[in-house]
DNA sequence: GTTCCTACCGAAACCGCTTTCGGTTTTGAT
DNA sequence: ATCAAAACCGAAAGCGGTTTCGGTAGGAAC
């Protein structure tokens, strides 16, 4: 008999602070101090205005709340991500840095679009956000957004130019590390990079990478360097099926992505190379659908996506909180070894 | 001269509706309404403000004007999507259902939790969102979730149990159809269908497809029946191996996805069936990394996840507009002929 | 019995905008 | 020139909270 079912359309009561308020017999000032736990209000009256709160299920208006003070607990995502794979590692990493439910997303998409960008940033900037999150495509560098103001920003994937910017970008010179480090430590010599497209920054890290570990082992790349290509499978396939007729002794080959991975292994099986007693294969990304499927099932490097994106959220946190921790944040990534 | 830096934060000057009327020497009333293109405003008068508002690069106050107005533009989407493949597709197709700019998406990430799905729905709630976009991980109907009030709720992908709620779904029944039918345009009659799991929806369904069309043509299924097993690679080699060595006559294969696809052919290669000389085959989903790769490029069906998304958003805006679509819709599919 | 603190509480201003409603001009017809 | 109707404009009341600041009550100190 308390509540009034408001019409037949189920509308929710909504019950103001005023309603709280008089319900608890204490002013709008007093019930608004007494559920934010601020200044001092006797123990017994806060009791009551929680009761009385919680008995008409009081949620205080958003909107009304952000009038005044600035914090809005949302953060801004700008996304140029294609195929989809940064989203929601981004996205959960970003939701984990807080305190659960607490915090809400604004998602948009920049299309890969510059113009797009910075209109969607006016955009979420009209919305009050608390800080952006933007999130590249390719960890090649990019110029630094616009963004008017004080409002924290945090670039992903695709770092900024501006190295006074705070970026958060996967450690693609590990990754090469990594890999060539894996082939080398199993006792390959004959190790050849099969890898992806020059004009990509996380082709020419992953190249340097394997570079430095080859020189530190002292054996040199067969073929003399990295071998430049495209993404796909088909590079793969065709580069490797040429490795494999110039060299009889090829060992182990770093394939550019796990794409060019599958391409590679594929074709090695069918010039009768055995994967991995003949040559043993590293791929990069371990991207779940191509990595467990192959045969043999591929090691690959990991760009711990998940990581990246819950210290790039939790870094903007700080950031908000007005500890910024600026410049260009290289991420560990890990090798996941499987039978290739 | 006519701004000031306010400081060096860079902050900007916020100016308000206040300024912007002073400015145009007319009331704070008047220059709400002016700028709203509402009641009657003398032209010269609306120009006047309009001119000020733009000088002093004034941008309303989102939360104020959300204070005052049911409608914040602003909608949620829950999703659950494990493998990231309908996120992007449908927040563009949402994007787009909308003036550009104007609409925003909050994004959260259910985890395929009932209970955190519920929390989400009280948090987007709060933020008073305009309407809800539940995004699922599969097609199989699901219970609907509990938004009290009269927002308006459209699920994707996985349509609510509850016929008289909004869903958009793939027809994926359809699907089946073209896939089936395109080989037997292609004149061939043993055909056999490689599925994924039976407790999916999709693989029902499919199934169901490639029955009528098979029905209709007066062929029957080699094997009898559609083959139900796993969604990955190694179910199509596995399979498409018993089959071309039971069934030496086998001219064609619908495949349960891209997936399933691809290891169906793989396996055909190497049992010495040509594809498609030999043996033709279908799959689902149009994944790009799968279907153009791989050897030779896969015809599939696309699920046209683009247009389901574009059409739940707009659903969705018709129903926040008081124009609701109830009912369960199933979306066509199409087919993308390859040279498989 | 005053005086002075201290701890609580509430009136009222305010955040920035929308909207109602009454007052003032203009306009148009007579 | 006169007057009603139409067109504009602005004061003020919200929207639902937070925050300042002054007022009270009760207790300790004198």
């Amino acid at each position: 008999m308390a509540e009034q079912q408001r019409g037949d359309t189920g509308a929710l009561p909504k019950s103001t602070l005023a309603d709280v308020a008089r319900l608890a017999g204490v002013s709008i000032a007093t019930a608004s101090k007494a559920l934010n736990k601020k200044t001092h209000v006797r123990e017994e009256t806060r009791r009551r205005v929680e009761e009385a709160a919680s008995s008409l299920d009081f949620t205080p208006n958003f909107f009304a709340k952000a009038l005044n003070s600035t914090r809005t607990n949302t953060i801004g995502m700008i996304t140029s991500d294609l195929d989809n794979r940064f989203v929601l590692p981004i996205l959960l990493g970003a939701e984990d840095a807080f305190g659960s439910g607490s915090l809400s997303v604004l998602l948009a998409d920049a299309r890969d679009d510059v113009l797009r960008e910075q209109l969607l940033v006016q955009t979420l900037l009209t919305r009050r956000v608390d800080g952006l999150l933007i999130v590249g495509r390719t960890t090649n560098s990019r110029p630094p957004a616009t963004v008017p103001g004080d409002v924290p920003v945090v670039y992903v994937y695709a770092p900024s130019d501006d190295d006074t910017d705070t970026s958060f970008t996967p450690d693609n010179v590990m990754a090469g590390r990594l890999a060539a480090e894996r082939l080398l430590k199993a006792g390959r010599t004959r190790i050849a990079l099969v890898n992806g497209e020059a004009s990509y920054a996380a082709a020419r890290d992953r190249a340097e990478g394997v570079a430095q570990a080859m020189e530190e082992a002292r054996i040199p790349l067969v073929g003399g360097k990295s071998l430049f290509g495209q993404w796909g499978e088909g590079w793969g396939r065709d580069c490797a099926r040429l490795l494999a007729s110039a060299h009889s002794d090829l060992d182990g080959i770093v394939a550019g992505s796990d794409h060019i991975a599958r391409g590679v292994i594929d074709a090695l099986r069918e010039e009768g190379r055995r994967v991995p007693d003949d040559v043993s294969v590293v791929g990069f990304d371990n991207w779940d659908i191509l990595v467990r499927e192959s045969r043999p099932p591929l090691t690959s490097v990991d760009m711990n996506l998940d990581d990246l994106g819950r210290s790039a959220a939790q870094a903007l946190v700080d950031a908000i909180d007005g500890r910024p921790r600026t410049g260009r944040h290289v991420e560990p990534v890990r090798l996941v070894v499987r039978e290739s």
